[in-house]
DNA sequence: CGGATTGTTCTTCC
DNA sequence: CGGAAGAACAATCC
């Protein structure tokens, strides 16, 4: 499940690999995650990669030469982007994978673009949720004007924070996860907030006091730049450009911990549906 | 084999 | 008109 920290990940890995590299051909085997007006292939061939940039789960790649062409990409759930150097995928750790060993292209393979070097770059997605699609300036802008400010951003202002807050009375968790108020947070790194900052995630979000919030602010912003510190949650399906894991699941808390004893006051952790969505949380330190 | 899984958008309702 | 809340979506795992 890709939230910031994990998209971050692949960003940071992923364009100085693909920065100035040339499209040479491009093979969609699932049409729909193009989702795209626009003539796919036509748009993309011979047109060189520039730098990735990010704003909450979504990716922005541009080109050079190109004021006006953007790929916009979202992993959704399952989206993994896989990079591989002349047939082989390097592992952080220096180790080569053979193609033969992930098996690239392969049945979760939606489309692969074949580079001029003869490097390759996958986007995999086992359910087809993610997109790979094409965007003019107009249409990134209008895009990126949905989202609210970042909590890892360095000028995040929890005053601004609190105001936002303070004005709903929805369980402060689906607070959280709206992507127009606070842009990056999904289900893991919002339980994990939570229970750092000690509130629980079916509080209404007007009625968390200012004391709270001023915490609750700070851990949003520390739970995801120590994930990115260390490349991201690997709780089912995430891998970053090499196919490796993230380690941050090492780090986790309260998210799959249900029936295990809480790490501050031993109150077994306890799972909820809140939403819609699993919600897991100390019912001893969290108030 | 029914239910759970989640990010985002769509639909419905008030 | 707008907020709130649930459904839909996809494809697998348990």
């Amino acid at each position: 499940m890709p939230e910031l920290p994990e998209v971050e990940t692949v960003r940071r890995q992923l364009g100085p690999k693909l920065e100035g590299q040339t499209v040479e051909s491009i093979e969609v085997y699932s049409e729909k995650q193009t989702d795209s007006d626009h003539e796919y292939e036509a748009s993309l061939i011979g047109k060189k990669f520039s730098n990735i940039k990010r704003i909450g789960k979504l990716l922005i790649f541009s080109f050079y030469n190109e004021s006006n062409l953007f790929l916009l990409g979202h992993l959704k759930m399952t989206g993994q982007l896989l990079f591989m150097h002349r047939g082989q995928v390097i592992t952080a750790g220096g180790h080569t994978m053979s193609e033969s060993d992930l098996e690239l292209p392969n049945r979760h393979t939606r489309i692969q673009f074949n580079l001029k070097s003869g490097d390759t770059l996958f986007f995999n997605d086992l359910r087809k949720f993610g997109y790979l699609k094409i965007a003019n300036l107009e249409e990134v802008k209008s895009v990126k004007s949905k989202y609210g400010p970042e909590p890892i951003d360095p000028d995040f202002d929890c005053g601004y924070f609190y105001q936002t807050i303070s004005k709903s009375s929805q369980p402060i968790k689906a607070l959280l996860l709206d992507q127009s108020k606070f842009a990056g947070l999904g289900n893991i790194y919002v339980d994990e907030a939570l229970f750092r900052a000690k509130v629980l995630p079916m509080r209404s979000a007007n009625e968390i006091t200012k004391a709270e919030s001023l915490l609750l602010c700070k851990d949003t912003g520390d739970v995801m730049r120590e994930s990115i510190a260390v490349g991201g949650t690997t709780f089912r399906n995430f891998t970053d450009t090499n196919g490796e894991e993230g380690n941050f699941k090492d780090y986790l808390r309260v998210f799959g911990k249900q029936g295990q004893p809480c790490p501050n006051c031993g109150t077994m952790i306890n799972k909820i549906k809140l939403r819609g969505r699993g919600t897991h949380f100390c019912p001893g330190c969290q108030k």
